[in-house]
This record gives structure tokens, sequence and C-alpha cells, in this order.
DNA sequence: GGTTAGATATATCGGACCGATATATCGAGG
DNA sequence: CCTCGATATATCGGTCCGATATATCTAACC
């Protein structure tokens, strides 16, 4: 997840760890954040994964900033991962993909957002059933939980739908 | 946060791992889910912190299961944890906590939900206002999951304050 | 010129947690 | 008796978070 944020974001421009995590904190902190202890571990792996490298070698050790950009192989990686069927189920996984959306070809994105769609619908069926047949066992907090993630699931799938239309009227 | 929901779940009776699993499933599963690799672990931990007991001694080897009960302490801690004003801003931990809501007094409710609705309306107000000032740097599809956003967390407010309305009707 | 405060920058540690997997036993049905 | 699916416990590798440590750069002030 955090591989993909990053490299989203090296796509724009080489940057530094520091200057990473304020992009990220900028562009999806909305709804979805990472931290110190993820962000430069990450780092460490990608490059020696070779999906990013330093713009000036590890051994100039004067040089106080760690720039690094992303490589053929990570840009291969990032198509990849941003295409791939997985995170329908996580809002904040998908929010993160939703952000890179511009670099996905039109009938991929309808595919994601249809898969999202149809993650949303077995959902709510579930809550429904659920609310109908466990009506007398479920205590009333969690009752009135579930019948707002009813309410709040069918705005989600309404919303995904006029994301879908605009992207067919679009092509 | 699995501390708190096998807690809880103890209070209703003994239980052993497997069927913990299955009423967390069941009870807490619509916003949250736990894994083997945690629930283990936990009831260990607990265990060493006498917050739960063995319902049978460990040394008896030739039993299947282990059935765990809730101490005196892990009522307090219990209690301690539910009634805390952290978790307020994550919608799994919340939602956990308000499935033991009829474990808390009713002015210990409230002053939860109030947390909760001015966290929400700082993080609306914050959403609101990245949508205006930043509306020409902001990615299409981000910007309108950020709308989306907006109308979501307006719905979560008005069911908080529904909630908040019946508190204080019944008290 | 010197000092101080706050922003910039990198890094790591302990612990929690997830997803996968290993292992074994129980009970029902053929 | 055998087999299969449900029951039951446990651990492993790896990721991530929150906190913390450390150092430098820069601008402001006296």
């Amino acid at each position: 997840m955090i591989e993909l944020a990053i490299l989203g974001l090296l796509k724009q421009k080489p940057m530094h760890g520091y200057e990473l995590k304020k992009e990220l904190t900028a562009q999806l902190g909305q709804f979805w954040q990472a931290s110190w202890g993820s962000l430069y571990p990450a780092l460490s792996r990608m490059e020696k994964q070779t999906a990013v490298e330093r713009v000036f070698p590890k051994t100039d050790v004067k040089r106080r900033k760690n720039i690094y950009r992303i490589t053929n192989l990570g840009e291969e990686m990032f198509q990849t991962a941003l295409s791939e069927h997985s995170s329908i189920s996580d809002a904040a996984r998908f929010g993160v993909k939703l952000a890179f959306f511009r670099y996905l070809k039109p009938d991929a994105r309808v595919e994601l957002l249809e898969r999202r769609r149809a993650y949303l619908k077995e959902k709510l069926a579930e809550t429904r059933e659920k609310l109908r047949s466990y009506k007398e066992r479920i205590d009333a907090y969690t009752y009135s939980l579930m019948e707002h993630d009813v309410d709040v699931t069918t705005a989600d799938i309404a919303w995904i739908e006029r994301l879908i239309t605009e992207e067919k009227a679009h092509s």
C-alpha cells in the first residue's frame, strides 16, 4: 500500500523521505496516513528491489538529503499494483488508488469501480439480511450502527455509480 | 482494541479461543475483524496480566479446550478502556465501543458520543476548507472522493446526534 | 557575532497485528 | 473403519504504528 503511494508520488518528481511524507499527507492524508516507521523502511525495501534509486549515490556521505527517483521497474510495479483487483474491500486503500486513477486507462478505471460496487452491494445485502433475521439477538446500539451502515453504503454505491456513468460518458 | 473486545465478550460467558473468534465475527464482524495471529497472543498477554484466567488449570494437559473467564481485574480494565476518550477518530474502534455501550452509564455514553461528534465536525470543517482553497490543485478523482466524504461525514454527524437525543430522552 | 527556536531530515525500537500456514482432534455419515 | 469438514490451538514472517533519538539548517532576535 505505502509502496503504491510512494511510487505514485515519485512519478511526479524525485523526492526525499521528508518531502514524501509531506506530500503523502497533503495529497492522500484525507483518507490514509503514513508513519515514519513505515516510510523509511519502505524506501529501503524499494531501493533493494530497484523500484526506486537515489539521485546521488549512497557513498556521497556529505549529502544530507536522500533524494529518490522512480525506476523503469518501479513504473511497471506501479501500473501492476494499481490495476490489481485487490484492495476493493478497504475504503482507505481504494481511496489511495482513486488518487492515482488518472494513471489508469478508462476501461481499467471502470473495471475497478465496478468491482468496488459489487463488493459494496454484497456487503449491503449481508448487512440487510443480518438486520432482518437476527433483529432480536442484536444489541440496540449495534443495530443502530448497522442501520446507519446501510445508509452510508447505499450512498457509497450511488457515488460509485455516478463515477462509472461519468467515466463511460467521457469515452 | 482486541483486548476490549475479548473482555466484553467474556463478560457474557467464559469461552475458549475458537468460540471467541466466532462470537467476535458474529457480534462485531460488521465493522471490525480479528485474526488468529492477534487473538491467541492477546489471550496469552491477558492471562499474564491476570485480566482473564483459565477455568481449568494449564496443567490439565488432556483438556483440548482452553476456556477463559474474565477476572475482577479484567472487569476493571474493561470499564476503564471503555470509558477512555481515545478511539474517537477511528470508525472501527468506535464501532466496537458502541457494541458495548450498554455497559456504560448514560452520561458516559453521551460524553463519548459528543466527543465523536466533535471529531467529525472538525474533520468536516477541514475537508470543506481544503475543498474550498485547494480546488485547482486537487486531482479530479480525489476531489470527488472528498466531496463524497463531506456527505458521508454529514450523515455520520446526523446519526450521532440522533443517538445523543435518544440518550438524553431516556434519562 | 552568538544564541535560541522551530522546521527539516533520517533512522530505529518495541510491540501489535495480519495473512498464511501447520497440526491435530472431534463428530457425522457412508 | 474411513474420510471429510468443523473444531481447536499455535506460530511465523513481515508490515505497520507510535514514540523516540539525533542532528542540521535557517531565520529571528539581541
